[in-house]
DNA sequence: TAAAAAACTTAATCACGGTTAAGAAAATCA
DNA sequence: TGATTTTCTTAACCGTGATTAAGTTTTTTA
Protein backbone atom coordinates (compact mmCIF):
# COMPACT_ATOMS: atom_id res chain seq x y z
CA UNK A 1 0.00 0.00 0.00
CA UNK A 2 2.52 2.23 0.74
CA UNK A 3 4.61 1.19 -2.01
CA UNK A 4 2.27 2.92 -4.45
CA UNK A 5 3.16 6.43 -3.14
CA UNK A 6 6.77 5.84 -3.04
CA UNK A 7 6.09 5.03 -6.37
CA UNK A 8 4.04 8.00 -7.22
CA UNK A 9 6.55 10.25 -5.84
CA UNK A 10 9.52 8.74 -7.65
CA UNK A 11 7.66 9.73 -10.59
CA UNK A 12 8.94 12.99 -9.79
CA UNK A 13 12.10 13.24 -7.73
CA UNK A 14 14.34 10.81 -6.29
CA UNK A 15 13.49 8.57 -2.76
CA UNK A 16 15.79 6.12 -1.49
CA UNK A 17 15.28 3.33 1.17
CA UNK A 18 16.01 5.28 3.81
CA UNK A 19 14.01 7.89 2.41
CA UNK A 20 11.50 5.75 2.13
CA UNK A 21 11.38 4.56 5.83
CA UNK A 22 11.68 8.67 6.57
CA UNK A 23 8.48 9.24 5.07
CA UNK A 24 6.60 6.00 6.12
CA UNK A 25 7.18 7.21 9.59
CA UNK A 26 5.40 10.60 9.03
CA UNK A 27 2.17 9.23 7.10
CA UNK A 28 -1.00 7.49 8.50
CA UNK A 29 -2.24 4.35 6.74
CA UNK A 30 -5.95 3.82 6.81
CA UNK A 31 -8.65 1.86 4.95
CA UNK A 32 -12.19 4.21 5.31
CA UNK A 33 -15.62 3.12 4.33
CA UNK A 34 -17.27 4.47 1.90
CA UNK A 35 -19.95 7.31 2.71
CA UNK A 36 -17.65 8.37 5.41
CA UNK A 37 -16.72 11.69 6.19
CA UNK A 38 -12.77 12.80 6.55
CA UNK A 39 -13.68 15.95 6.91
CA UNK A 40 -16.67 18.20 7.80
CA UNK A 41 -17.57 21.73 7.18
CA UNK A 42 -16.25 23.74 10.10
CA UNK A 43 -13.63 21.76 11.12
CA UNK A 44 -9.85 23.02 10.54
CA UNK A 45 -8.59 20.57 8.07
CA UNK A 46 -5.28 19.11 8.60
CA UNK A 47 -4.42 16.45 6.50
CA UNK A 48 -3.64 15.74 2.97
CA UNK A 49 -5.10 12.63 2.00
CA UNK A 50 -3.24 10.52 -0.88
CA UNK A 51 -5.55 7.93 -2.73
CA UNK A 52 -4.04 4.46 -3.03
CA UNK A 53 -7.04 2.80 -3.60
CA UNK A 54 -11.12 4.38 -3.95
CA UNK A 55 -12.60 7.77 -4.35
CA UNK A 56 -12.94 10.79 -2.40
CA UNK A 57 -15.17 13.80 -3.07
CA UNK A 58 -15.46 17.07 -1.84
CA UNK A 59 -18.22 19.30 -1.43
CA UNK A 60 -20.18 22.40 0.11
CA UNK A 61 -23.21 23.22 1.44
CA UNK A 62 -25.03 25.60 -0.71
CA UNK A 63 -27.74 28.18 1.11
CA UNK A 64 -30.87 26.00 -0.73
CA UNK A 65 -29.33 22.79 0.59
CA UNK A 66 -27.78 21.51 -2.17
CA UNK A 67 -24.50 20.34 -1.96
CA UNK A 68 -21.97 21.92 -4.66
CA UNK A 69 -19.23 19.52 -5.90
CA UNK A 70 -15.85 20.62 -5.78
CA UNK A 71 -13.51 18.18 -6.56
CA UNK A 72 -13.41 14.47 -7.18
CA UNK A 73 -9.76 12.24 -6.50
CA UNK A 74 -9.43 8.87 -7.46
CA UNK A 75 -6.07 6.91 -7.59
CA UNK A 76 -2.74 8.78 -6.89
CA UNK A 77 -4.65 11.75 -6.23
CA UNK A 78 -4.16 13.97 -3.66
CA UNK A 79 -7.42 15.55 -1.92
CA UNK A 80 -7.10 18.47 0.67
CA UNK A 81 -8.72 21.63 1.64
CA UNK A 82 -5.31 23.83 1.06
CA UNK A 83 -7.31 26.78 2.16
CA UNK A 84 -8.44 25.82 5.33
CA UNK A 85 -4.77 23.56 5.96
CA UNK A 86 -2.54 26.58 4.99
CA UNK A 87 -4.74 28.90 7.43
CA UNK A 88 -5.49 26.91 9.94
CA UNK A 89 -9.10 28.07 9.63
CA UNK A 90 -12.22 25.93 9.43
CA UNK A 91 -12.77 24.89 6.38
CA UNK A 92 -16.26 25.14 4.25
CA UNK A 93 -15.92 21.61 2.65
CA UNK A 94 -17.30 18.34 3.44
CA UNK A 95 -14.63 15.83 2.34
CA UNK A 96 -16.08 12.17 1.94
CA UNK A 97 -15.06 8.98 0.23
CA UNK A 98 -17.40 7.58 -2.43
CA UNK A 99 -16.27 4.53 -2.57
CA UNK A 100 -14.21 2.50 -0.01
CA UNK A 101 -11.18 3.27 0.11
CA UNK A 102 -6.93 2.76 1.30
CA UNK A 103 -5.78 6.30 1.98
CA UNK A 104 -2.30 7.64 2.89
CA UNK A 105 -2.55 11.07 4.54
CA UNK A 106 0.19 13.49 6.01
CA UNK A 107 -0.50 15.73 9.04
CA UNK A 108 0.52 19.23 8.75
CA UNK A 109 1.50 19.42 12.10
CA UNK A 110 4.16 17.59 11.25
CA UNK A 111 4.74 18.17 7.50
CA UNK A 112 7.18 20.75 8.49
CA UNK A 113 9.66 18.87 10.17
CA UNK A 114 8.93 15.46 7.25
CA UNK A 115 10.04 18.41 4.91
CA UNK A 116 12.79 19.68 6.67
CA UNK A 117 14.17 16.10 6.98
CA UNK A 118 13.04 15.41 3.18
CA UNK A 119 13.74 18.15 1.25
CA UNK A 120 12.33 16.98 -2.43
CA UNK A 121 9.43 16.89 -0.95
CA UNK A 122 9.32 20.48 -1.26
CA UNK A 123 9.89 20.16 -5.09
CA UNK A 124 7.45 16.97 -5.40
CA UNK A 125 4.28 18.92 -4.04
CA UNK A 126 5.09 21.98 -6.30
CA UNK A 127 4.99 19.82 -9.17
CA UNK A 128 1.55 18.44 -8.06
CA UNK A 129 0.67 21.77 -7.31
CA UNK A 130 1.71 23.12 -10.61
CA UNK A 131 -0.43 20.36 -12.34
CA UNK A 132 -3.63 20.66 -9.70
CA UNK A 133 -3.16 24.14 -10.46
CA UNK A 134 -3.70 24.00 -14.26
CA UNK A 135 -6.09 21.88 -14.01
CA UNK A 136 -8.55 23.52 -12.31
CA UNK A 137 -7.78 26.46 -14.61
CA UNK A 138 -8.62 24.45 -17.15
CA UNK A 139 -12.00 23.56 -15.50
CA UNK A 140 -12.70 27.36 -15.30
CA UNK A 141 -11.96 27.46 -18.79
CA UNK A 142 -14.53 24.68 -19.35
CA UNK A 143 -17.16 26.71 -17.09
CA UNK A 144 -16.62 29.96 -19.54
CA UNK A 145 -16.21 28.38 -22.88
CA UNK A 146 -18.39 25.35 -23.24
CA UNK A 147 -22.06 25.21 -22.82
CA UNK A 148 -23.46 22.59 -20.37
CA UNK A 149 -24.23 20.13 -22.65
CA UNK A 150 -20.92 20.71 -24.16
CA UNK A 151 -19.05 20.42 -20.60
CA UNK A 152 -21.09 17.19 -20.07
CA UNK A 153 -20.10 15.53 -23.88
CA UNK A 154 -16.32 16.86 -23.38
CA UNK A 155 -15.67 15.24 -19.91
CA UNK A 156 -17.55 12.02 -21.20
CA UNK A 157 -15.30 12.11 -23.95
CA UNK A 158 -11.78 12.69 -21.48
CA UNK A 159 -12.59 11.10 -18.30
CA UNK A 160 -14.67 8.16 -18.79
CA UNK A 161 -13.40 6.31 -16.07
CA UNK A 162 -15.51 8.50 -13.80
CA UNK A 163 -18.86 7.95 -15.50
CA UNK A 164 -18.82 4.65 -14.34
CA UNK A 165 -17.68 5.31 -10.93
CA UNK A 166 -19.56 8.26 -9.40
CA UNK A 167 -23.46 8.70 -9.46
CA UNK A 168 -25.17 10.90 -12.03
CA UNK A 169 -26.14 13.42 -10.02
CA UNK A 170 -22.20 14.37 -8.23
CA UNK A 171 -21.39 14.54 -12.06
CA UNK A 172 -23.92 16.88 -12.80
CA UNK A 173 -22.77 18.87 -10.14
CA UNK A 174 -19.27 18.85 -10.77
CA UNK A 175 -20.15 20.17 -13.64
CA UNK A 176 -22.44 22.82 -12.77
CA UNK A 177 -25.39 22.36 -13.79
CA UNK A 178 -28.71 20.22 -12.75
CA UNK A 179 -29.22 15.79 -12.14
CA UNK A 180 -32.72 17.22 -14.03
CA UNK A 181 -30.64 18.60 -16.52
CA UNK A 182 -28.12 15.71 -17.06
CA UNK A 183 -31.34 13.53 -17.96
CA UNK A 184 -32.48 15.43 -20.60
CA UNK A 185 -29.01 15.31 -22.21
CA UNK A 186 -29.05 11.88 -21.98
CA UNK A 187 -32.37 11.53 -23.34
CA UNK A 188 -31.45 13.20 -26.13
CA UNK A 189 -28.40 11.30 -26.86
CA UNK A 190 -30.89 8.01 -26.70
CA UNK A 191 -33.02 9.52 -29.07
CA UNK A 192 -30.71 9.76 -31.87
CA UNK B 1 13.19 46.52 -8.63
CA UNK B 2 15.12 43.74 -8.04
CA UNK B 3 14.39 44.20 -4.44
CA UNK B 4 10.74 43.85 -4.88
CA UNK B 5 10.79 40.56 -5.72
CA UNK B 6 13.70 39.22 -2.80
CA UNK B 7 11.64 40.96 -0.48
CA UNK B 8 8.39 39.10 -1.56
CA UNK B 9 10.50 35.58 -1.63
CA UNK B 10 11.61 36.58 1.62
CA UNK B 11 8.38 36.84 3.37
CA UNK B 12 8.22 32.66 2.87
CA UNK B 13 11.85 31.25 2.44
CA UNK B 14 15.20 32.84 3.43
CA UNK B 15 17.76 34.34 0.49
CA UNK B 16 20.96 35.84 1.88
CA UNK B 17 23.07 38.57 0.04
CA UNK B 18 25.04 35.54 -1.99
CA UNK B 19 22.03 34.18 -2.95
CA UNK B 20 20.46 37.17 -3.94
CA UNK B 21 23.34 37.58 -6.50
CA UNK B 22 22.49 33.80 -7.89
CA UNK B 23 19.04 34.74 -8.59
CA UNK B 24 19.61 37.82 -10.30
CA UNK B 25 21.66 36.15 -12.67
CA UNK B 26 18.76 33.87 -14.01
CA UNK B 27 16.25 36.56 -14.02
CA UNK B 28 15.21 38.67 -16.52
CA UNK B 29 13.93 42.26 -15.77
CA UNK B 30 12.20 43.93 -18.13
CA UNK B 31 9.70 47.49 -18.63
CA UNK B 32 6.47 46.83 -20.77
CA UNK B 33 4.67 49.18 -22.32
CA UNK B 34 0.52 48.85 -21.97
CA UNK B 35 -1.13 46.49 -24.41
CA UNK B 36 1.89 44.45 -25.41
CA UNK B 37 2.00 40.84 -25.15
CA UNK B 38 3.93 38.63 -23.70
CA UNK B 39 2.84 35.74 -25.09
CA UNK B 40 -0.06 34.27 -27.86
CA UNK B 41 -2.01 31.72 -28.82
CA UNK B 42 0.08 28.90 -30.19
CA UNK B 43 3.54 29.82 -28.62
CA UNK B 44 5.03 27.41 -26.03
CA UNK B 45 5.02 29.33 -23.00
CA UNK B 46 8.81 29.82 -21.45
CA UNK B 47 8.69 32.41 -18.96
CA UNK B 48 7.07 32.88 -15.66
CA UNK B 49 6.26 36.24 -14.88
CA UNK B 50 6.42 38.43 -11.82
CA UNK B 51 4.97 41.87 -11.44
CA UNK B 52 7.16 44.53 -9.78
CA UNK B 53 4.55 47.21 -11.53
CA UNK B 54 1.52 47.40 -13.33
CA UNK B 55 -0.99 44.89 -14.38
CA UNK B 56 -1.10 41.58 -16.35
CA UNK B 57 -3.86 39.79 -18.15
CA UNK B 58 -4.08 36.01 -19.58
CA UNK B 59 -7.09 35.63 -21.86
CA UNK B 60 -8.23 33.09 -24.62
CA UNK B 61 -10.08 33.40 -28.14
CA UNK B 62 -13.24 32.05 -27.78
CA UNK B 63 -14.91 30.44 -31.23
CA UNK B 64 -17.28 33.64 -31.63
CA UNK B 65 -13.97 35.58 -31.10
CA UNK B 66 -14.85 36.95 -27.76
CA UNK B 67 -11.78 36.94 -25.35
CA UNK B 68 -12.32 34.94 -22.05
CA UNK B 69 -10.23 36.51 -19.19
CA UNK B 70 -8.31 33.94 -17.42
CA UNK B 71 -6.67 35.83 -15.06
CA UNK B 72 -5.60 39.41 -13.71
CA UNK B 73 -2.26 39.92 -11.73
CA UNK B 74 -1.43 42.60 -10.09
CA UNK B 75 2.22 43.65 -8.47
CA UNK B 76 3.32 40.50 -6.35
CA UNK B 77 1.70 38.24 -8.53
CA UNK B 78 3.10 35.66 -10.67
CA UNK B 79 2.09 34.50 -14.00
CA UNK B 80 2.55 32.06 -16.42
CA UNK B 81 0.72 29.66 -18.32
CA UNK B 82 1.94 26.59 -16.33
CA UNK B 83 -0.09 24.06 -18.94
CA UNK B 84 2.07 25.19 -21.81
CA UNK B 85 5.18 26.12 -19.55
CA UNK B 86 5.50 22.29 -18.20
CA UNK B 87 4.54 20.13 -20.81
CA UNK B 88 6.38 22.55 -23.60
CA UNK B 89 2.85 22.47 -25.60
CA UNK B 90 1.86 25.72 -27.48
CA UNK B 91 -0.44 27.57 -25.19
CA UNK B 92 -4.18 28.79 -25.99
CA UNK B 93 -3.21 32.14 -23.62
CA UNK B 94 -2.50 35.68 -24.78
CA UNK B 95 -0.40 37.13 -22.09
CA UNK B 96 -0.66 40.75 -22.43
CA UNK B 97 -0.19 43.79 -20.38
CA UNK B 98 -2.73 46.19 -19.40
CA UNK B 99 -0.67 48.63 -17.74
CA UNK B 100 2.75 50.44 -18.13
CA UNK B 101 4.57 47.20 -16.53
CA UNK B 102 8.02 46.51 -14.82
CA UNK B 103 8.34 42.90 -14.84
CA UNK B 104 10.87 40.16 -13.96
CA UNK B 105 10.98 37.14 -15.55
CA UNK B 106 12.46 33.31 -14.91
CA UNK B 107 12.91 31.18 -18.27
CA UNK B 108 12.03 27.85 -17.72
CA UNK B 109 15.29 26.61 -19.47
CA UNK B 110 17.28 27.90 -16.69
CA UNK B 111 14.82 27.26 -14.12
CA UNK B 112 15.59 23.80 -13.24
CA UNK B 113 19.52 25.17 -12.63
CA UNK B 114 18.16 27.48 -10.55
CA UNK B 115 16.65 25.10 -8.52
CA UNK B 116 19.63 23.17 -7.75
CA UNK B 117 21.47 26.06 -6.59
CA UNK B 118 18.65 27.79 -4.77
CA UNK B 119 16.49 25.09 -3.30
CA UNK B 120 14.79 26.86 -1.07
CA UNK B 121 12.64 28.40 -4.30
CA UNK B 122 11.01 25.22 -4.44
CA UNK B 123 9.71 25.67 -1.35
CA UNK B 124 8.74 29.22 -2.38
CA UNK B 125 6.71 28.39 -5.38
CA UNK B 126 5.14 25.25 -3.57
CA UNK B 127 3.77 27.72 -1.23
CA UNK B 128 2.82 30.34 -3.87
CA UNK B 129 1.27 27.49 -6.15
CA UNK B 130 -0.78 26.34 -2.95
CA UNK B 131 -1.69 29.63 -2.53
CA UNK B 132 -2.98 30.08 -6.23
CA UNK B 133 -4.49 26.73 -6.40
CA UNK B 134 -6.79 27.61 -3.67
CA UNK B 135 -8.14 30.56 -4.90
CA UNK B 136 -8.58 29.07 -8.49
CA UNK B 137 -10.83 26.50 -6.48
CA UNK B 138 -12.94 29.43 -4.65
CA UNK B 139 -13.55 31.22 -8.13
CA UNK B 140 -15.00 28.07 -9.10
CA UNK B 141 -17.14 28.21 -5.89
CA UNK B 142 -18.23 31.47 -6.89
CA UNK B 143 -18.84 30.45 -10.84
CA UNK B 144 -21.29 27.52 -8.68
CA UNK B 145 -22.65 29.17 -5.93
CA UNK B 146 -23.17 32.82 -7.03
CA UNK B 147 -25.20 34.10 -9.66
CA UNK B 148 -23.65 36.27 -11.77
CA UNK B 149 -25.01 39.84 -9.86
CA UNK B 150 -23.91 38.51 -6.66
CA UNK B 151 -20.58 37.83 -7.95
CA UNK B 152 -19.98 41.22 -8.91
CA UNK B 153 -20.75 42.86 -5.47
CA UNK B 154 -18.76 40.20 -4.18
CA UNK B 155 -15.58 41.35 -6.19
CA UNK B 156 -16.98 44.62 -5.85
CA UNK B 157 -16.72 44.72 -2.17
CA UNK B 158 -13.21 42.37 -2.07
CA UNK B 159 -11.11 43.28 -4.71
CA UNK B 160 -12.56 47.32 -4.51
CA UNK B 161 -9.07 48.12 -6.05
CA UNK B 162 -9.30 46.50 -9.19
CA UNK B 163 -12.27 48.37 -10.24
CA UNK B 164 -10.45 51.56 -10.76
CA UNK B 165 -7.51 49.70 -12.67
CA UNK B 166 -9.04 47.31 -15.08
CA UNK B 167 -12.11 47.97 -17.89
CA UNK B 168 -15.43 47.04 -17.03
CA UNK B 169 -15.50 44.44 -20.15
CA UNK B 170 -12.89 42.83 -18.79
CA UNK B 171 -13.89 42.57 -15.40
CA UNK B 172 -17.25 41.45 -16.95
CA UNK B 173 -15.67 38.29 -18.80
CA UNK B 174 -14.02 37.24 -15.92
CA UNK B 175 -16.28 37.32 -14.12
CA UNK B 176 -18.44 35.25 -16.54
CA UNK B 177 -20.83 37.09 -18.31
CA UNK B 178 -21.54 40.03 -20.67
CA UNK B 179 -20.16 43.74 -20.44
CA UNK B 180 -24.22 44.69 -21.39
CA UNK B 181 -25.46 42.82 -18.12
CA UNK B 182 -22.53 44.69 -15.87
CA UNK B 183 -24.42 47.89 -17.46
CA UNK B 184 -27.60 46.59 -16.17
CA UNK B 185 -26.15 45.85 -12.81
CA UNK B 186 -24.60 49.37 -12.50
CA UNK B 187 -28.04 50.98 -13.59
CA UNK B 188 -29.61 49.50 -11.17
CA UNK B 189 -26.78 50.28 -8.39
CA UNK B 190 -27.13 53.74 -9.60
CA UNK B 191 -31.19 53.63 -9.15
CA UNK B 192 -31.41 52.79 -5.54
C1' DT C 1 -7.55 69.82 -30.56
C1' DA C 2 -9.75 67.16 -33.95
C1' DA C 3 -10.36 62.41 -35.43
C1' DA C 4 -10.38 57.75 -34.40
C1' DA C 5 -10.61 54.10 -31.44
C1' DA C 6 -11.95 52.07 -27.22
C1' DA C 7 -15.22 51.53 -23.68
C1' DC C 8 -19.75 51.78 -21.96
C1' DT C 9 -25.00 52.11 -22.08
C1' DT C 10 -29.79 51.12 -23.29
C1' DA C 11 -33.61 48.35 -24.76
C1' DA C 12 -36.18 44.59 -27.15
C1' DT C 13 -36.23 39.82 -27.95
C1' DC C 14 -35.54 35.11 -26.80
C1' DA C 15 -33.34 30.61 -25.54
C1' DC C 16 -31.21 27.81 -22.27
C1' DG C 17 -31.34 25.57 -18.39
C1' DG C 18 -33.46 26.01 -13.49
C1' DT C 19 -37.41 24.83 -10.59
C1' DT C 20 -41.00 22.04 -9.19
C1' DA C 21 -43.32 17.88 -8.62
C1' DA C 22 -44.35 13.20 -9.25
C1' DG C 23 -43.04 8.84 -10.39
C1' DA C 24 -39.86 4.96 -11.94
C1' DA C 25 -35.77 2.29 -11.56
C1' DA C 26 -31.84 0.68 -9.21
C1' DA C 27 -29.10 -0.24 -5.27
C1' DT C 28 -28.77 -1.29 -0.49
C1' DC C 29 -30.06 -3.23 3.75
C1' DA C 30 -32.63 -6.02 7.19
C1' DT D 1 -36.53 -11.64 -0.69
C1' DG D 2 -39.08 -7.80 0.51
C1' DA D 3 -38.63 -3.03 2.31
C1' DT D 4 -36.33 1.16 2.20
C1' DT D 5 -33.33 4.36 0.53
C1' DT D 6 -30.87 6.19 -3.21
C1' DT D 7 -30.60 7.53 -7.83
C1' DC D 8 -32.54 8.75 -12.12
C1' DT D 9 -36.30 10.34 -15.35
C1' DT D 10 -40.06 13.05 -17.37
C1' DA D 11 -42.63 17.18 -18.32
C1' DA D 12 -44.69 21.85 -17.69
C1' DC D 13 -43.56 26.35 -16.56
C1' DC D 14 -40.64 30.26 -15.93
C1' DG D 15 -36.75 33.62 -15.12
C1' DT D 16 -32.14 35.11 -15.84
C1' DG D 17 -28.89 36.70 -18.54
C1' DA D 18 -27.30 36.27 -23.69
C1' DT D 19 -27.83 38.39 -28.13
C1' DT D 20 -28.41 42.01 -31.21
C1' DA D 21 -28.13 46.53 -32.59
C1' DA D 22 -27.74 51.30 -32.20
C1' DG D 23 -26.10 55.07 -29.87
C1' DT D 24 -23.26 57.65 -26.28
C1' DT D 25 -19.24 58.67 -23.68
C1' DT D 26 -14.47 58.43 -22.76
C1' DT D 27 -9.77 57.77 -23.98
C1' DT D 28 -6.07 57.69 -27.13
C1' DT D 29 -3.53 59.11 -30.98
C1' DA D 30 -2.04 62.01 -34.78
Amino acid sequence: MFDNLVRHIQKFVALNAEEQIILKSYVKIESVKKKQFLLEEGQVCHANWFIVKGCLRSYTLKENGNKQMVQFAIENWWLTDYFSFENKKPSQLFIQTVEDCELISIDDRTAEELFVRLPQLERYFRLILQKSFAASLMRLQYMFNLSPEERFHHFNDNFPAFIQRVPQYMLASYLGFTPEFLSKIRAKIADS
